[in-house]
DNA sequence: AAGTACTTCAACCGCGCGAGC
DNA sequence: GGCTCGCGCGGTTGAAGTACT
């Protein structure tokens, strides 16, 4: 059994809705309430599929709806709704007064997906990506970065091995960050080993654990996360905010293996000002830092950490 | 200034579900 | 239980706007 059409597709029109429409469609849904949807384009007088009129209302003309920027709150409602419920966008639509399913749906296609991609967080689990497997994530990487002005690389290849790189630097950078703050809550967790997985040293041994658990550094949860470029290697330094204001280097390892750096060129020159690193006398300048806080609660573009 | 590429979001489409007969 | 109908949902499309070259 073949399903009615709602409309005659050829008796319909279609498209963006015009002034008067809207205004016979406001008019009519204010006098008389929605009812039947199907006759309800009939009756109004418009020459619109009763589904058209619907969504036109629903979407765009009921008076109770906000538009405008999503507020900061708001997106962290979302983000977190959807960790809930999935892409229920229309459950979520119900905890936020105002909006529509169909908006929601559109930030978190155009705006949310891409800022949790870019900080190496899954779509589904909306936890960090655990994956180092650059090459086989880097289709839904370059759709992350799809349009992010990478200069004048005319090499295709190149510019492929440099955005790879990039990549598995920030990666790498995220998952630190993520044991790094899951360590400070639980120091005798297995994050420890996963930690020295990734630094290919022993962090409790090397003092990093103890030093990251002492009360004035984990309860300041402000981490800085440092890397240093010498030769072909990258070391990496990571600070603590005590709760005295200073910065302190909690733990920095050299030798880090294997992953390329980032854009060579660009990560001779330092970002920061030298003097704040005196006590790191044995490595190079700094040549990048992120405030691993700043990451989280503002999120950051591609550009910010290429630039 | 013109052409092109990219982004945004309103609108559409097809499907599934539940109510009513 | 099976069928029809209306509604609502989630995914997709494409026009319009904006940025870039």
């Amino acid at each position: 059994m073949v399903r009615a059409p709602c409309c005659d597709k050829a008796e319909v029109k279609r498209g963006p809705w015009t002034a008067e429409e809207d205004g016979k469609l406001k008019e009519f849904i204010e006098k008389h309430g929605p009812g039947n949807w199907r006759y309800l384009p009939k009756k109004a007088g418009l020459k619109r599929c009763g589904k058209s009129c619907r969504l036109r209302w629903t979407n765009y003309l009921r008076p109770d709806i906000k538009r405008g920027k999503f507020s900061d709150d708001e997106e962290r409602l979302i983000i977190h709704l959807h960790s809930v419920l999935g892409n229920k966008w229309s459950m979520i639509a119900t905890n936020l007064p105002g909006r529509t399913d169909n908006e929601i749906k559109n930030y978190w296609n155009t705006h949310i997906r891409k800022k949790l991609l870019m900080m190496g967080i899954d779509l589904v689990t909306h936890q960090q990506r655990t994956d180092l497997d650059i090459l086989s994530n880097l289709p839904s990487l370059l759709t992350a970065v799809n349009g992010l002005n990478l200069g004048n690389i005319t090499n295709p290849l190149e510019s492929a091995l440099r955005l790879q790189a990039d990549v598995a630097h920030l990666a790498r950078m995220n998952l630190i960050k993520n044991l790094v703050q899951a360590i400070s809550l639980d120091p005798l967790s297995t994050n420890v080993d996963a930690l020295n997985s990734v630094l290919g040293c022993n962090a409790l041994q090397a003092g990093f654990v103890s030093n990251l658990c002492q009360p004035n550094f984990s309860n300041s949860g402000i981490y800085n996360f440092n890397t240093f470029n010498q030769e072909s290697d990258i070391s990496y330094e990571i600070c603590c905010l005590a709760s005295d204001g200073t910065d302190n280097s909690l733990f920095n390892i050299s030798q880090v293996p294997s992953l390329v750096a980032a854009s060579p060129e660009e990560m001779a020159q330092p970002a920061v000002s030298p003097n704040k690193y005196s006590n790191l006398s044995s490595l190079s300048e700094p040549s990048e830092t992120l405030n691993l806080t700043d990451l989280v609660d503002e999120g950051f573009s591609w550009k910010d950490i290429l630039e």
